[in-house]
DNA sequence: GCCGTTTTCGGCCCGACTGTTTTCAGTCG
């Protein structure tokens, strides 16, 4: 059985979900959401240890160890098959109403005998909610918004992609209030997450119910949810849902860390802070006995106090960063490139600007060297031919002298079903750099996608692959490889993987990153532009290498050009590349 | 159910907002 993990993952979450609807204990709930995130984050094949192996891991005591071996030996863990017949499934749909909890829903459930969304429509509608202990009248009015915002699928997690334009200029808008030192996006926009659930907003300020009105009755925003005095959520006018917290500025590093979470994050390094004698909160970090305030102005401040070197926020998803914080550890992520490996000019049937123009913008994003990777021919409408790449070639040459930045005389090749590709190694060998990409046949299953692309990277001319997986956030999911083979096939041909940095892909995954930096393989980050301002998503790209802990040294355009070339020169004649 | 630089038992992150309550429970992040 491949990757265990995942399925585990997901019994794990049921086992809490039905936990918290059946009125067990919160604590025993938790430790079944830790191990959730623990199988989750782990980076082993959870179904190849033993139980002593298994219970060693942070998060994972005797009994979640034996439920682990109990899948591996069943298929299915017993506890969750008992929890599904006990509880009633109705439950399940009812929580996901916002507003609506595992309390309230077990007692529309046992006093009303609402048993789905539909039941509970009509006894709204018959007035009865109102009538239970506890709730009201007022009540009945939010269960029906969080109803009508259910059925707009606003709860659902958004593509970065749809909600950074949104959210930069809700900052941009914040910034220009008045009484308004300091304002940070938080949450899981400033962690880089490929998806979002809603938009963190933190504003330092002296005259926190005067600027919280204000973003309340800003333009963009359709709905006020709630507000008071330190903390508004707002609905967007497309649905999104904003939540935004005023803080003192003294208490702006403790408050960003608080606010940029992530949640399992913050509860690591507050455990922390117990141990160590001291509490934190939004408010600072402070002693336990006697009050007084160690920290709090600034996030490396807070983290010092607590032992930690500071923990850049695409790290933060309690994935072991805290610890090795402590041990001093944590890897020096990528933060800048030297190069750009993979984009397009007008000579591509899809480009929108010209190589001139475009490696005006390379050059003015500081990048050293650009190579311009035009489709090849097998992608029909976009693709050039091989007379057309040799034309391209001599324009290349032409504007050597007149640009900033070194121009490589690239490809992005099409990777045909059993693994061709577009032309012949004569032609395929005059390419300074060439990335090859699946853009056909999305559809078929994992061993094949896995053969064709472990062919191609056999291939000496093909030094990179571009977008793995094919995904499109919010559009389609990737097609399934087998990811520990394409890893191996990497390392065995000297061939990088790319992370495409554009929002909408971020193919490699974070997870896949992480992986890939274990198992020694070389990456890109690539911008994949069609047009100037797309070089722009390369910060994008870099962040999610860094939520893969990607260092400098496992990117090859990171390197300078010397590097580079030397890794092409290595792929060519067959030896594996350092 | 997990875990130990005080602990193998007794804790378990911390706080805002809302609604239905006269002091708090539920929900959320």
């Amino acid at each position: 059985m491949p990757w265990a993990n995942e399925e585990l993952g997901r019994q794990f979450a049921e086992i809490a979900d039905l936990l918290k609807l059946s009125g067990a204990d919160r604590f025993r709930v938790r430790a079944y959401e830790r191990a959730r995130d623990a199988v989750n984050a782990a980076r082993v094949d959870l179904g190849e240890l033993d139980s002593d192996e298994l219970s060693a891991l942070e998060g994972i005591g005797g009994s979640t160890a034996r439920k682990i071996v109990e899948f591996r030996l069943m298929g299915e863990i017993p506890m969750l098959t008992e929890l599904r017949r006990e509880v009633p499934s109705g439950l399940i749909a009812l929580v996901q109403v916002p507003g609506l909890g595992p309390k309230t829903a077990r007692q529309l459930h046992d006093q009303l005998a609402i048993d789905s969304l539909d039941a509970l429509r009509t006894a709204l509608d018959a007035g009865r909610v109102r009538d239970l202990p506890g709730l009201g009248v007022k009540t009945e009015e939010n269960l029906r918004a969080g109803l009508a915002r259910l059925d707009a699928t606003a709860t659902r997690r958004t593509p970065l992609a749809d909600v950074i334009g949104v959210a930069e200029e809700l900052l941009i808008r914040t910034r220009a209030l008045p009484d308004v030192s300091e304002a940070a996006l938080a949450g899981s926009v400033r962690r880089v997450r490929d998806t979002i659930g809603d938009l963190d907003l933190l504003v330092a300020t002296q005259a926190p119910a005067d600027v919280l009105r204000r973003i309340a009755s800003d333009q963009l925003v359709r709905d006020v949810v709630a507000l008071g005095d330190t903390k508004l959520t707002v609905l967007t006018l497309r649905d999104l849902q904003v939540d935004v917290r005023a803080v003192d500025p003294a208490a702006w590093g403790a408050a960003l860390i608080y606010f940029t979470g992530s949640k399992a994050h913050n509860v690591r390094v507050r455990e922390l802070a117990l141990r160590r004698g001291a509490t934190l909160s939004e408010y600072g970090l402070f002693a336990r006995d006697g009050d007084a305030l160690l920290a709090g102005g600034d996030e490396a401040g807070v983290y010092a106090h607590l032992g930690l070197t500071m923990i850049p926020p695409t790290l933060r998803e309690d994935r072991g960063e805290v610890a090795a914080a402590a041990a001093g550890t944590l890897p020096d992520v990528v933060t800048t490139l030297r190069g750009d490996l993979h984009g397009h000019s007008d000579w591509s049937g899809d480009g929108r600007a010209s190589i001139e123009e475009m490696a005006a913008a390379a050059a003015a994003a500081g990048l050293e060297y650009w190579a311009v990777t035009d489709h090849a021919e097998a992608l029909a409408i976009n693709g050039l031919t091989a007379e057309q790449f040799a034309q391209r070639r001599a324009v290349l040459a032409g504007l050597a002298e007149h640009v900033d930045v070194t121009l490589l005389d690239g490809a992005e090749l099409n990777i045909g079903v059993d693994g061709e590709l577009d032309y012949d190694d004569e032609v395929l060998a005059r390419f300074d750099f060439c990335v090859a990409s699946v853009h056909s046949a999305l559809g078929r299953d994992a061993a094949s996608q896995t053969a064709r692309i472990i062919t191609a990277m056999q291939h000496p001319s093909v030094h990179a692959i571009g977008h793995l997986t094919g995904r499109k956030l919010g559009l389609r999911p990737g097609f399934e490889v087998h990811f520990d083979e394409i890893l191996e096939a990497a390392l065995r041909t000297g061939t990088a993987l790319e992370v495409n940095a554009s929002p909408r892909r971020l193919d490699l995954s974070d997870d896949h990153v992480r992986r890939a930096v274990d198992a020694g393989v070389t990456l890109t980050i690539s911008s994949d532009a069609h047009q100037p301002s797309e070089l722009d998503n390369l910060r994008f790209g870099i962040a999610t290498a860094q939520r893969g802990w990607a260092r400098a040294a496992d990117v090859l355009n990171c390197r300078d050009l010397d590097g580079l070339r030397d890794f092409v020169e290595r792929k060519r004649a067959g030896t594996r590349s350092s």
